[in-house]
DNA sequence: GGCTTTTGTGTATACGTATACCTGTCAACA
DNA sequence: TGTTGACAGGTATACGTATACACAAAAGCC
């Protein structure tokens, strides 16, 4: 077993001192051209590559940031992340996904101020959550992405969910529905209650409220959303429309309404959030709200890039305007018209 | 903004030497508990956190261990990741993701290379990837899980895709289906060929055989799957039923079934593989064949826990046996009998 | 109470790179 | 031809921790 190649291995076979080597492949100023030559061969020769560990202890950077999530198994995070990926790759950025509730216990936050990160990016935290403070007191810049908090500690990019939720309403009121059963999500995060009080508004706007009895809480899973469905749909007059707080959620409903023989948008009307990949398959065919993560991304970045270069700026916030996806969910209520067709056939 | 505190304040303030800091936090023995006490108060007050930098370096050990995968939007890695995150916590060690293809090009070897991680887990290497050869000649410790290479050069922990092949041909012949349309995964991929092998052979042993103009090959993808299914659906006389290569492709199916207006199970039987769980929602119900992931990942971390101890041992092979899922998307061939009813009400 | 053994702590150094600074060479210029 | 300056490349050191080793003090042994 070979021992590890550094850059005195390197130094030592083109004959010149171990700065020259760092010089040379780095393209720096101050290296002869026939120098930079022979050192790259020798380089080559013994497949050489630059210790990421001595790099970051010297440069004092890691090239490296960390999104903070909950579990990927939910559907969403996958699609905020990869354009954040991406985007940070761009500006040379290698990203670290760090599991928000590691085993049941909270985000370990040494983890994130153990120096093996630039910076963080904080993506499933709650409206209430004291890690954006507890960051900053040690120095680690950070950005939030989707979620907001309460007090603007942090720089955050987020998505427009009153304006999201108006123009649910604003469909719902115009198919005539009237009984609109709402499953929020939890109210300790920023999109649950955004959307929920933004829906209200809407609605109240259009004359129409929301019952207590047909308003539920569940957290953004397919399971919880089914089991809330089930309780708003055996009920004496159940909604005729149930609004989501998340697409997954959604999905949920429409397994609920699957199981007990509902037929979806003929006999109920269900409306997501997010417009995740999977609500434009034909098999679903959600109406939903969709959201430009590319933008949301992209917007994340540059405020992180900012925080980067000027640590002490005042937070700023951001919002990115999501826009009504008319899929096959929808209808106008029963016995008020025509229905739309499902979805058509390529 | 203060400076970053190292373990020589902590010295400082605890009036002994740094490498006595060192000892004291690891509970290292050679320290008295007064000493001990001492440090670990200062360490408290400074809110200090070892550098993971400098402990990397010195220690010539990252703790982590880098997970190389395509992109996440497959709901199916999250599924392996996650356990396998689990696993690797348990040991001490940090996960990190890396994408395959970062924007296109093949995965960066000097990423895995210099020196970030301690090992490699490979989930989405194809049957010829010269990439388990190249971490071995630089000396990286690795494993692959999931799928397998043609040569056995790396150790590696993979489903018997061919018993489980096998169940499924099993189930098509007692249901008396003998027009069955396959749509295999990519041949360049252990799954996609063991599983389409092993389907063929176990149909074969039934006496049912397997024709060309019903066999499509798509990537792993759900609109893949929808095209193939949609080529396959339009035939003069199309399959009975339709064996998939894993469960995202059979959605595809669902989908291409749903927007043709073909009832499933009635009139076209779908299968999968793996059971990712939007296979088990009501809304999908999907009859596939279910791997047991968190053996899978129990069985990879064991076996690249051997490499790192034990580096010049010889790769070994380890397989999970699946076992066939009944739900919602079989069913006897039309006009043979009875037919299962859909998912029950819960 | 002299001897060895143990224990606690400090000193020196390694890990692999990047960079401030210094030196020597050579071209340009008077 | 002596002076200046640019430039290539070497020397020394920093980054933050871990550990081999030295050394002094304390403890055990007769």
């Amino acid at each position: 077993m070979p021992r590890k190649v550094t850059s005195f291995d390197v130094a030592r076979l083109a004959g010149v001192s171990q700065p020259t080597v760092s010089r040379a492949l780095r393209n720096l100023p101050g290296t002869s051209p026939g120098t930079r030559e022979r050192v790259l061969e020798a380089a080559r020769e013994l497949a050489y590559v630059t210790s990421d560990r001595g790099r970051s202890l010297s440069m004092r950077s890691t090239q490296r940031i960390a999104i903070v999530s909950e579990e990927l198994t939910n559907p969403y995070y996958p699609e905020l992340v990869e354009p954040l990926r991406r985007e940070l790759a761009h500006r040379g950025y290698r990203t670290v996904l760090v599991a928000d509730h590691a085993d049941g216990n909270p985000v370990g936050l040494d983890a994130l101020t153990d120096g093996s990160y630039d910076g963080v990016i904080l993506t499933t935290t709650r409206r209430r959550s004291p890690l954006p403070r507890d960051l900053t007191e040690r120095g680690v810049p950070h950005v939030l992405a989707n979620r907001l908090l309460d007090q603007p500690e942090a720089s955050c990019c987020g998505i427009d969910n009153a304006a999201g939720a108006r123009q649910v309403s604003d469909l719902l009121a115009a198919l005539g529905h009237e009984r609109i059963g709402v499953i929020q999500g939890p109210v300790d995060t920023s999109t649950g209650k955004e959307r929920a009080e933004g829906l209200a508004a809407g609605l109240r706007g259009r004359g129409i409220g929301v019952r207590r009895e047909l308003t539920r809480q569940a957290p953004y899973t397919h399971d919880a959303g089914r089991a809330a469905a089930h309780e708003l749909l055996r009920l004496g007059r159940p909604p005729t429309a149930i609004v989501c707080g998340n697409d997954v959620v959604a999905l949920g409903v429409l397994s609920a309404a699957r199981e007990r023989g509902i037929s979806v948008p003929v006999d109920l009307t269900v409306i997501g959030f997010d417009d995740i990949p999977m609500a434009g398959w034909p098999l679903v065919a959600l109406t939903t709200v969709h959201c430009d993560l590319q933008a949301l991304a992209r917007m994340t970045v540059e405020l992180l890039m900012d925080r980067l270069e000027n640590p002490d700026r005042a937070p700023v916030e951001r919002r990115i305007r999501p826009s009504l996806v008319l899929r096959g969910t929808h209808a106008a209520v029963r016995g008020d018209g025509r229905v739309p067709p499902p979805a058509a056939v390529s």
